[in-house]
DNA sequence: TCTTGACCTTCCCACCACTGGAAGCCCCAT
DNA sequence: ATGGGGCTTCCAGTGGTGGGAAGGTCAAGA
């Protein structure tokens, strides 16, 4: 299979692909000619990260991630604290955003918003 | 005065006034020894950028919001309406980030997180 | 006067996770 | 033989800094 096809059937960029090859998240197969050639397990892969980065997951968590699901041996525990880890941060920008929603939508409120200068936006990001 | 002082006053770091000058949102002059010199202005400025920054707006959106700011001929509208825009930008954002935190904290909770192997979240990330 | 140390300068590299584009093979259909 | 699409590699850029090297400048103290 070309990376055409495993791009399609992955939902990946080809370039994406690539990429996922270069920092050794997998290591497809090459034909004589030089094209890569995907195994079914590649797919896999492939679809394993798409969701993981679906869910936020840095790379570098997809990593220990593959690493756990490759390992027959391991403890549900670790994968359950990755997670949870990655659910904290989640947490964590969602409060960022929730407080930067906050004061911008009191601010635009605030905002007559007509064809006069007047505007407690900007007055609100000048001063103390 | 320096970009040390500019830097505390604002607080902004060194390396990202420097940046900010790079990409011309501020034009501070200099001294005849090289030294950048800011006026009270330049700091106003990047206190401003400073603020628009914490509320997530890009560099872009700063530079028009500095060109508004300046506009004694302004039409608060305008400001408005890319403060609005932004808004959405944020929500739209939030909802992202909270479905990616629903389907994650399903799945922890459906995780025993112990020893053995089986693992739901795993499990989701594989298949269909 | 000399030295020390804290500034300042420019320049380049690194980050994250890609994305775009150029130059050039390879393969298949016509 | 030709054309078009797919494939390859490599280089560069994104945003918004941060780190650090190499070197100039300044003020204070011995």
């Amino acid at each position: 299979m070309n990376i055409g096809e495993a791009s399609e059937k992955s939902g990946l960029p080809r370039k994406t692909i690539r990429y996922y090859e270069d920092i050794d998240l997998i290591r497809p197969l090459r034909d004589r000619n030089g094209y890569r050639a995907f195994r079914d397990k590649d797919v896999h892969k492939l679809i394993f990260l798409s969701r993981a980065r679906a869910l936020g997951f840095s790379i570098d968590d997809c990593r220990t991630l593959l690493a756990l699901w490759e390992d027959d041996q391991r403890a549900s525990a670790d994968v359950r604290a990755l997670a949870q880890d990655h659910l904290a941060h989640i947490d964590h920008k969602i409060q960022d955003l929730q407080s930067m929603r906050a004061t911008l939508s009191d601010l635009i409120t605030a905002c007559a918003g007509d064809h006069r200068p007047d505007c407690p936006i900007l007055a609100s990001l000048e001063k103390e």
